[in-house]
DNA sequence: GTATTTTAATTAATATGTTATATATTTATA
DNA sequence: TATAAATATATAACATATTAATTAAAATAC
């Protein structure tokens, strides 16, 4: 295997690749995308949200939010609602439809979890993860220098 | 953090939200997407290529193939050409233009990914790219067992 | 208090992803 | 050899991603 099929960028994408199939299946049996069960997942915990904490949240794009709740809300399983005091916010919280269908995914993804989490030393996966931390981190600073010291790059490249 | 945002899934997703950026502004800067790279990328190892081929090696659906191929034709990157002997055949190959593309970008991607390297400790990473691996072969495995093994799926949950 | 800037959501245009299907060609089988 | 199955590419319909711009409302500066 070669450099480029063992680089970060393409090995993120393979294992996305090799997992989210798994998922899928079940996503598809009721009728939803990797991106509406995102949704959902977040409105268990947050029960209300904003259109733009859920974008953070499920790191989807906040213009692909706008056709993704559409179809849901159009589906029934969400509802909007725009703030009484600040007009801007728009707050969408889950249909008795869309907690039903939660409810009825949540053991099935638990499941598929399991069972990739299974075939892992725990050591290695733990390592794993902090070293994603790592780089997010990493990247979020250099972002954060980029936008307050604007100075930096002007001086480093120029 | 909670489960949610800790999962490998997302984790994966943020990963490659944190790292994607710094590639894409030099993408940009030469007026190609990241799909349109990776296809010069495996051209600089294949030399020639076929679509198939090129899907696979790149990770992109053979249907967004056809699309990002086309508009790398048109801009003058890369040129299309059918297999006499095998008909179904299509043969994809870098132009003199696409070539000085490849060799302009080549150094400034191995910049960036020489300064995501150089931030993590060099037996974590290793540690999280072979984990990785074991879990995309994990995936492997179980999709050719379903292939062969019909009988399983039915025997084991129904 | 009015102009300016910021924020939240959205729209628009184009590119890509997903799934199913179609087309042409080749290989395998009866 | 005629038929069926497999392969490589492409098309179609719809969903989502990307980037830029817009709209409305709120916060800030002057």
């Amino acid at each position: 295997m070669d450099k480029f099929d063992r680089s970060l960028p393409m090995m993120l994408h393979r294992t996305l690749d090799s997992i989210i199939p798994k998922y899928r299946t079940a996503f598809n049996e009721h009728g939803i995308s990797e991106q509406q069960w995102r949704i959902l997942r977040v409105l268990w915990e947050e029960n209300i949200s904003t259109t733009s904490r859920l974008a953070k949240k499920t790191l989807l794009p906040a213009p692909s939010m706008v056709g993704v709740i559409d179809r849901m809300v159009a589906k029934g399983l969400l509802k909007r609602k725009r703030d009484t005091k600040d007009r801007r916010v728009v707050y969408v919280s889950l249909t008795d439809l869309g907690e039903a269908l939660l409810q009825t995914l949540i053991p099935k993804i638990d499941n598929i979890y399991e069972q990739i989490i299974s075939h892992c030393d725990s050591n290695s996966w733990s390592t794993m993860i902090d070293t994603m931390q790592t780089i997010i981190d990493m990247s979020d600073a250099a972002l954060k220098d980029d936008k307050t010291n604007k100075t930096n790059k002007g001086l480093i490249y120029e």
